[in-house]
DNA sequence: CGGTATCCACGGGGATACTG
DNA sequence: CAGTATCCCCGTGGATACCG
């Protein structure tokens, strides 16, 4: 799932500690609240929920309730959630790139 | 100084609160830390120092005492340090492109 | 000038239990 | 299933004072 972006802990982050993960579960189309927690190993739910829900007023996604039984959510990415594959790809390359480097780095220092 | 880079608090960060001001301030050559300070409105000594020490762990700058009197001491960006612009730029283009839209998402919610 | 030393406030994030 | 409700920890960052 996030094979592409290496999970150095920072230096880069885009918003919270799951925001950008979030977002690129989310990259290949609308997914449920359960849908996401699964992937994302170690959320607590109360911490996704407002991870999301600070997405939504942010206009990055939407959350969208199904009816029916059960019932389910649907969180989908707006045009400026998808607005952010970019810049978060940039800075997928540079970790790819210099992620050797700076654990080098860290390591002597 | 950050005309180019718009202080959207975030939703996009590159490590701490202080970081990617500093490899701006640094962008045109090395600094002594009374020149970093300035620029950098409301930092405090300690916070600053903390930064500088962080990032040069990181291999991202280095910290030269010139002799003298008085002596002081320069901070300039290494090459990895350098690389950061990339990512950098391509989280103020994204901010500057869409800071309008989020300023009014979360203005209306 | 370029820091340390202390102390402290705040908020993000997490653990656990419970609910419509 | 998709959350709330509580409680709590801890790290970042800031205020203030002092130092070689």
């Amino acid at each position: 799932m996030f094979a592409d972006c290496p999970p150095v802990d920072p230096p880069m982050r885009v918003g919270g500690k799951w925001t950008a993960k979030i977002i690129t579960c989310l990259r290949s189309g609308p997914r449920r609240f359960s849908e996401l927690r699964a992937p994302l190993a170690g959320v607590t739910a109360k911490v996704l929920t407002e991870s999301l829900r600070s997405l939504e007023r942010d206009g990055m996604l939407t959350r969208t309730e199904r009816p029916g039984v059960p019932g389910h959510v649907e969180y989908e990415l707006t045009a400026l959630g998808r607005s952010l594959f970019e810049p978060l790809a940039a800075q997928c390359a540079w970790t790819r790139a210099h992620m050797a480097e700076l654990a080098a780095h860290r390591a002597a220092g």
